[in-house]
DNA sequence: ATGAAAGCGCTAACAG
DNA sequence: CTGTTAGCGCTTTCAT
C-alpha cells in the first residue's frame, strides 16, 4: 500500500499537490497534474480512507441499526438506504442487534461518532430509545426510521410511515368488499409495533359499525410459521369468518397455508390482506393483496435527514417527517364474500 | 465529542496513561486507573476508533461484495458473516454491486486496504475475478466465498462449496424415489454458477442410466416467477415428467405454484427439490425437499480464511477450503412416482 | 508507574 | 501554482 508522501516523493512534488491533485481542489498546473497522476496508476495509489475521513471528522459510513437482516423487509429496506447512502459518498455498516438489547449497546457505543458519521436505526418492537437518545445527547446524528407510533412523539428526529392509516386502509378494503366478520393477526406482541396497524383496523371497523371480537384476533410473531398457527386457531374458533386482516405480509402468507391447509378457497371462502407490500407479496400464490409501504422512499427520506442532522448539529430540530400514506394494492387474496356475492 | 486529551488533562495525566487504562495495556496503578475511568464515564468519552484503526494500520471494517443483499439467500448469509466477524472485533460494510461492474469496481478501488481490512467476495454470476485478482495483488486480503466450480481453481484462496455434488444428491433422491422422467430448471445462464449444480444433476442421471432430454431442461433467472414459468413451459412441453429438479430454492417455490396452478398434486403427480435451504424452504408449503447448504458454517469458514491471509500477508497460500457436504433435507415436495406406487 | 515525543496518512491554512 | 507547517485522535517506543 502505497501512501500519498511517495507518490509524491516520485513525482517530485509535496504531498499537498498531489492531494490537490487527486480532489481537483487548488489550483495545479497541467504538467504536475500529468505527472502526478501518471504516479499514481503506476503505483496503483489508492487513497486511505480512514485517514482522509479522520482529519476531515467526519467518518464515511453510516450505521444502520436492525433487530435481523434475515427478515425480508429489512433488506429491501437495507439495498435502498445503501443505494442512497452511496449518492453522498457514505457506506453502509450493517448493525443486526438481534433484539438483544447489549449487541445493540455494544454497537452504538463502538459505532456512534466515530467508525459512522451517523446512526439510523430502524424502529423494532425492542429498539432501545433510551439508548438512541443518549447518543443523540452525547452528539452523534441519529435518526429514526419507520416509526409507526403516530400519537406518540419519538423524541428523537425521524421518518415516520402511517402504519395505522394502512390498517385502516386494509380494514376499508375489506369492508368495501363486503365482510363483516373479519378476524385479526397481528405480526408483533400486543405492545409491539404492530399494534398501531391494528389499531387502525378496529377503528375503521368501528366507524363501519362492525364489532371486533376479541376471540378473533390473535398476537403471534412476525413470521410465516406463526402467522400459519394463528390464522389456523383463529379460524378454528371462528368459523363464520370471511377475511383476514394481517398486520405484516409475512404472518399473511401463513394464513393463506392455513386457508389452503383446510380446503378454503381464497379468494372465495376466505380473503386475507397483508401489509408492506414486499417482494415475496406478488410472487406468492396466491398474489398478495396488501397495503404498500415505500421502502425506496422511505430510505429516501431516512438518510436526507440523517444528513440534515449531521450538517445542523446540536441544532438540528427534533423533526418528524411523514412518508407518503400506504398505497392499497389489489391483488388475487381478496375479494367479495360468497354470501355477499349470492 | 471529547477525546483522549480530554480526558487526560482533566484527569491530570497524559494521553499515554489513558490509552492504556482503556486498554488495560502497561502497567498503571490502581488509582490512576480508578480517577481515569471515572473521568471517561463522566465525560460519556469513547474512543475515537478510526483514528485507533489508522495509528494500528487495521482498519475495522470488512466488506462483504454481494450482487444484491435483496435475493433472501445473501442476508442469510450476510447475517451469519457479520455474527463471526463480531467476534473478532470487525464490523461488516455491506456492498451491493447490484451485478454493476462499474459498482463492484467503485467499490473495490474505495474500500480496499483502508476502509476495510478486507474483502470477502461472494461466488456470484458476474463477479469480476480479475478485479478481484488485481487488488490481491495490490496487497488486499481478499477471499472468495461460495465458490461452486470445483474443477476450475479460482486463482484467489477461497472457500468452496460443493454445488456439484448437491446437485447429485438432489438427483439421486429423484431417482431412488423411482424417478426416471425428471426435468431441470437452472436458475442461471448457461454460463452461469449454477450450471454445477446441473452437471451434478445430469451426471446422477446418466450414471443411473436415465437420459436427460434437453427439451425437458430450461435456464432462467434466480426468482420465483421466473421458476414458476420455467415450470410452466417445461411441463407443458413434457406433460409426462413427474419430477423436477430445481439448482436453487427460489425457482423451485415457482415449480411449486406452477403445479398447483395446473392441478397436479405434489408430490403425487409432481416432486421438486430445491437446493440451498434457504428459511422459507421449510415455511413454503407444501415445505421443500432440498439440499441444504450450510450458511453459518461457509460464513465462519470465509471469515476465518480471510484472518488468515490478513495475517499471513504476501506468503498466504492460494488455498480452497472445502466446506462440509451439502445434505439433503426431505420435506413435502418429494415422493415417489404414482405409477412407481401403483 | 507515568510522561514526552514521534508518527499513522491525510487535509487545510497560509506563504511564497 | 507549489511548499511549509499544523494537526485530526490515537498508539507506541523510550525515558524518567
Amino acid at each position: 500500500m502505497s501512501t500519498l508522501a511517495e507518490v509524491a516523493r516520485r513525482a517530485g512534488v509535496t504531498t499537498a499537490t498531489v492531494s490537490n491533485v487527486l480532489r481537483n481542489k487548488g489550483r495545479v498546473s497541467a504538467g504536475t497534474r500529468e505527472r502526478v497522476l501518471a504516479i499514481v496508476s503506476e503505483l496503483g495509489y489508492r487513497p486511505n480512507l480512514n485517514a482522509r475521513a479522520l482529519v476531515e471528522g467526519r467518518p464515511l459510513t453510516i450505521a444502520l441499526v436492525v433487530s435481523s437482516i434475515a427478515n425480508p423487509f429489512y433488506p429491501e429496506f437495507a439495498e435502498a438506504v445503501e443505494l442512497e447512502l452511496r449518492k453522498h459518498g457514505y457506506f453502509l455498516l450493517v448493525c443486526n442487534t438481534n433484539n438483544d438489547p447489549v449487541q445493540e449497546r455494544a454497537y452504538l457505543d463502538a459505532v456512534g461518532g466515530s467508525l459512522a458519521h451517523g446512526v439510523l436505526a430502524m424502529h423494532t418492537d425492542h429498539v432501545q430509545l433510551d439508548e438512541l437518545i443518549a447518543l443523540r445527547r452525547a452528539g452523534i446524528p441519529v435518526v429514526l426510521s419507520m416509526w409507526e407510533q403516530p400519537d406518540k412523539h419519538p423524541e428523537l428526529p425521524c421518518v415516520a410511515v402511517n402504519f395505522y392509516q394502512a390498517g385502516v386502509i386494509a380494514a376499508e378494503h375489506l369492508i368495501a368488499l363486503g365482510h363483516t366478520r373479519i378476524g385479526a393477526i397481528v405480526g408483533s406482541e400486543r405492545t409491539g409495533k404492530h399494534v398501531w396497524r391494528y389499531r387502525g383496523f378496529c377503528d375503521a371497523m368501528k366507524a363501519a359499525g362492525i364489532a371486533v371480537s376479541s376471540s378473533a384476533t390473535c398476537y403471534c410473531d412476525d413470521t410465516i410459521d406463526a402467522g400459519r398457527r394463528a390464522a389456523h386457531s383463529v379460524l378454528a374458533a371462528n368459523p363464520n369468518l370471511t377475511a383476514l386482516f394481517t398486520s405484516n405480509d409475512l404472518p399473511a402468507f401463513g394464513a393463506l397455508q392455513a386457508a389452503a391447509a383446510l380446503g378454503l378457497d381464497v379468494p372465495g371462502d376466505l380473503s386475507v390482506t397483508g401489509l408492506t407490500d414486499i417482494q415475496l407479496a406478488h410472487q406468492f400464490r396466491p398474489a398478495l393483496t396488501t397495503v404498500a409501504v415505500s421502502t425506496s422512499e422511505a430510505a429516501r427520506l431516512s438518510v436526507e435527514m440523517l444528513l440534515k442532522v449531521i450538517k445542523d448539529g446540536a441544532e438540528a430540530p427534533v423533526d418528524v417527517w411523514a412518508a407518503a400514506t400506504p398505497q392499497l394494492v389489489v391483488r388475487d387474496s381478496t375479494g367479495a364474500p360468497r354470501d355477499a356475492a349470492a
